[in-house]
Parts: structure tokens; sequence; C-alpha cells
DNA sequence: AAAGTTTTGTACAAGTTTTGTCAATGGACA
DNA sequence: TGTCCATTGACAAAACTTGTACAAAACTTT
């Protein structure tokens, strides 16, 4: 074999996700691999003792114990590894349809189990690089829970521990990227399908300054807004002040939710009070503003000439936009 | 027979439902199954165990009662099934691996009127602020059309054209915005769809350098790759070196696709440069680059010291996907 | 239909084994 | 020099075993 690649132990631990103790571990108790050794004691893993490893890591986090298959050969592993029927943890249970009621969202009916078991599945196989699975299991909650539940009680305060533990170092931004990515696929559906649906609500176009990014907060925003019966414009993040006012205008809005993002700090909030009365001016007084997320903070003191009400956080929201009725 | 397989109690109530008390309870009243021991007394299932219990557990969710059952042999067992009319689970040998044979694309089939028709329409909706319109054609068009000619023939002229019109002038970076937004949900809809499918091929990861937001172009490579039958890890844009290498290596891939944009100038040129070899220096050899977008230009004189590949188009990108077949 | 009996899944306790991790020490690497 | 790696020993949590017990469900008899 071409066994010219040589890893260390972190990298194949990197590659793993296993700890270079348990790899060590493995080998002394199980003779699970033999890597090479460079003169000075080093082990160097080659291509191949990589993969075993990466599959007899995969065959333990689905149950098996590391003692009864670390010596199998490695065609019995794969085999082993094709044996998987569907039998991975399935929530299954109870009545799942809950009929998709417009008006009332029971939000405090305690989901209960189902929903932090739901929430936990999906951190969990983010957590574990287990990517098939995560797209699975948020599939599953979008389906099994009704939407505001979804948004409000699972991927709103998911982003947040997300974000935390990404700060604390506890997770890479590689998770947090394919969790965002993985989510906003899902949130763009919601969004493309709800927005078929006819209404008579409030006209509310949502979008972030430009040079904010955070595109979520608006996101899953307008799909509240949605679901309460409004009609929306979603503009996305990034939006230059001429062109908001230009889309408000055109697209008759009453409302224009506005994003903000974590970042928002000193100086930034002296962009973001700036480029708020930029846009206030050139709007009917009808037209109210409300900013959300979590910049908001560094605004509340400004006083702004026309309508403008800070969201505390999402949940308010859904308060508000669904007694907004015409 | 699969007397090599030793699976322990746990996976045993994984794979047939039932909890490891009753499997134990079945074995000391009913010796239903008699696995090996360990010389510790652990027990160690076969795989024809296993699916002698599985067999005895979808019978006893179907009515039986294990005491009149569990001793029978597994002729006798498999008969019941069939009195039941229930259906015999899979043979459950060999890889699972259907060939998978992914069919070829026609895209030079000339689609004619009908597809410069529909890309008109989108673009009319858009040009005249008719976003429900926008949203409708844009759904048509994707139905409408095979996926690779909505991805190539529509969506990428589109914001090529759309890019032009907004330079000089003559569309609003509003109207942009909204097209990005809508596109985009479109796609992740799509995307997340395919990643359902099993597949096979090459496992690719899809990302963008960090502060290289341009999304679209990876987004739409990732959709070509998977209808061709690879497995996609799509990290979105923004990826910082550290973390790219760490998907790589999580995902176990074999190509990165890397998306540059256009702005990619004298100044970021440099940066692009020292993110690919930075993330090369920390990849096997055997992982190879694509490169693709409109910043590649700026690159293709750049010696890199692994294989990095230059994609100039899409429709190369599909041309190259396609090719690739293990 | 009620009462009695058997079946059967689950629960608990107490002891054993498995397994991941940690600490300490010493050498190697950059 | 500070970080990484190897070895050994130890430890605690998790998993597994045996045995007993119990209550709900299913079946039988009255």
């Amino acid at each position: 074999m071409g066994e010219l690649n040589r890893h260390n132990i972190k990298i194949v631990a990197q590659a793993t996700g296993l700890s270079p103790e348990a790899i060590r571990a493995w080998e002394t108790r199980y003779q699970a691999v033999t890597p090479e050794r460079a003169e000075t004691g080093r082990r160097l893993y080659s291509q191949s003792e990589l993969e075993r490893l990466r599959l007899l890591a995969k065959l333990v986090q689905a149950g098996h114990r590391i003692g009864n298959i670390a010596r199998l050969a490695d065609e019995d592993l794969k085999a082993l590894f094709s044996d998987f029927g569907v039998e991975l943890p399935l929530p299954s249970s109870g009545p799942h349809s809950a009929p998709l009621n417009v008006p009332e969202f029971p939000l405090d009916a305690d989901e209960g189990p189902e929903l932090s078991r739901a929430y936990a599945l999906v951190l969990e196989a983010l957590r574990d690089f287990q990517w098939e699975d995560l797209s699975n299991h948020l599939f599953y909650a979008r389906t099994a829970f009704a939407l505001p539940v979804f948004v409000l009680k699972i991927i709103a305060p998911m982003f947040q521990e997300v974000g935390l533990l990404v700060a604390r170092g506890e997770m890479s931004v590689a998770q947090e990227h394919t969790l965002s990515a993985t989510v906003r696929n899902h949130l763009g559906t919601i969004l493309e399908n709800l927005k078929m649906r006819p209404s008579n609500g409030h006209r509310i176009v949502f979008a972030t300054q430009e040079g904010d990014l955070h595109e979520f907060g608006i996101l899953l925003a307008a799909i509240l807004a949605l679901l309460h019966g409004h009609k929306v414009h979603y503009l996305g993040p990034n939006v230059p002040a001429p062109d908001l006012v230009l889309s408000v205008r055109r697209f008759n809005a009453d409302i224009v939710v506005l994003g903000t993002s974590p970042a928002t700090k000193h100086l930034n909030r002296i962009s973001l009070a700036i480029y708020v009365q930029d846009v206030l001016n050139q709007l009917l007084p009808s037209v109210s503003i409300w900013m959300g997320g979590e910049g908001v903070a560094a605004l509340s003191s400004v006083h702004f000439s026309h309508d403008v009400r800070f969201v505390p956080s999402l949940g308010d929201f859904q308060d508000w936009v669904s007694g907004l009725r015409k």
C-alpha cells in the first residue's frame, strides 16, 4: 500500500473526533491499530489506519463497544456499518400532527420533553459532526412542532447557545457555519412557502443595515410575521439606505423591521443611528420602524423623529405582530 | 454466516426496538436466543441471533405472545410472518450500495423558447417590482426545467445580467437584494432536499474564504455536485482557514471547492493566495482544491504546492463533476 | 362479567467489567 | 522555552450481569 502518509496523533484525533488519550488506550488495550513509530517513539499513522479509526469511532458512537469490535478486520467493520438499518434514534411517538391553525398559537402550552429532546438531538448532532443527522433532526423538528415553536423555542435559542459555545472555544466556527447554512436552507424553504399564502395584514419590509450581515433575526421575524397573516417583503441583510427607502415605497409598507447585530457597539452605534435617521427622513411619518436584535440596547437612549420601536426579543415580536390585526 | 459479528446488548436493543431487560428476560425465561459469552460474562450476539430477535420482536408487536413463539425454529418464525401478511425484512446481506446510476443531463438539448420565456418572465417581474410574480415565476422555472438547466441557464446568467444592470445604474440594489434573497431560498430548498438522496460519489466541501461573502457560486456548484451523485458538505461563505481544514478532515473530503468573489483584486488576491496555501499546508496531498468564481483570474498565475485547479465557469464545473466517477 | 391465574415488561439493588480521562514524569520537537 | 507526545497508574462514570420483585396486561375459569 502507499503508506507514505504519516499523520501524528493530533491530526488523527481531529479527523476522528476521538481524544488522543482514547486513541492510545484503544491501541494498548485492544491493538485497534498499531501505527509505525518514529525512531523517537512517536506514533505515525498511515491513511488506512486513520480510516480504520474513523470507522471504529463511528461504530462506537452508534453503540458498539470498542472492546468487541476493535480486533475485527476492516471488511467486517464495514459490514457492520452497512448493517445499520434506520434504527438510529427515532423520536417516534404520539400524535405528531399539530394542526397548523393560523390565529392561535399556544406557545406556553408546554411541549415539554418532546421539544427539549428534539432540541438536544439537533445540538448533539452538531456537536458530534454528524451532519446527516443534523439535517434529519432539523427536518423532524420543523415538521413535528408548530412553526412558532420551532422558530422561538428551537432555532432562536440554539443560535444563542451555539454562539456562546463558539465564544468559549467549546465549538468550532466550522460547526457554527454548518448549522447556519443548514438552518438557513430550512428557513428559506419555510419563508418561500409561506409567501404563497394570501394575506391581508400589514405590509412589512425586513432588512438589516448596510454592513450588517446578521440575517437570522430578520429571517425568523419575517416567518413569524407571515404566520400571522402579514405581507412580507424580505430584503435580506446589508441593504443601503436609499434602497431600503425605495423598497418601502414600492412595497407600500407600513412597517420596517430592521435587524441589528450584536456587534453594534460604540462605533457602529453611531453609524446605525445615522442610518436610521437617514431612512426616516425619507419616509412618510406613517411608516414606523421596528428595531430588533442585540444591537438595540445601544440605541434605546437615542431619540428619533418618527415612530421607532425597540423589540427586545423575538418573543416580543411575535406578541406584537399577532396583536396587529387590521 | 455472521459469526464474526459481535454485537453487545445495547446494539441489539437498538436494532430490535426491545429493551435490554426484555432481551435478557426472553433469554432466561425461554432461551429465545443463547448468545455467546465473553470470558467475563458479557453477552455477545451474532448477526443471526440479532435477526432472530428482530423477527421475534416484530411478531410480538403483531400480537403473538413471546412465550408461545420463543422456542420456534427460524423457519417457523418466518412462516408465521407470511401468515400474517407482514412483509419479511430484507435478506440483509451483501452491500447496500446499489450502483446508483446517475443519468446524463442533456444540457444542450435546446429548451429553446420556453427557456428564454421563463427567464424573461422572472427578469420582468424583478424589473417591475412585482415580487409575488418573481417568486411564482422562479417556482415555475424550478419545476418546469431540469435542475441543471435551471441552475446553469437561468439562475447563473440572471445574476450576471442583474449585476451588470446594477453596475450601470439601470437597476437598484434593492431589486438585486430581493432577487438574491428569493433565489437563495429556492436554492436552499433544493440543496436540502437533494442532500437526502443517498450517494456514493466523491466527498466535496464547499466554502468561500474568510471575508468573502459571495455565496451563490458555491451554492449552485454544490447543487450540481449533488445532482451528479457526490456527497456534499456545504459550509457556506466566510470560513476561516482552520475551520475549513477541520471540516475537510472530519468529512473525509476528497475535494474542496472554494468560491472566490469578483472583488478579488490586487489587494485581496494576496490574502487569497495566502489563505489557499495555508489550507493546503494542513491537508493531505490527496485532497485537491478547486477554485471557481470570478476571482480566479487573479490567481491563475500563482503556483501552489498541491493540486489546485481553476474552474473557469459553472458549466465547466458541471462537466468536471460529471466526469468524476469513482 | 367478575374473579383468579399466568404472562410479560420493567424496575431495583448490588456486584463486576469496560472505558474514557486525568495526572505525573520524562523525552522530543520547533 | 513552551508545546507536543509517550508511558504508567489510577480513577470514576457508564455499561453489563444476576437475582428478585412487582404491576399491568392477557388469558382462563367461574
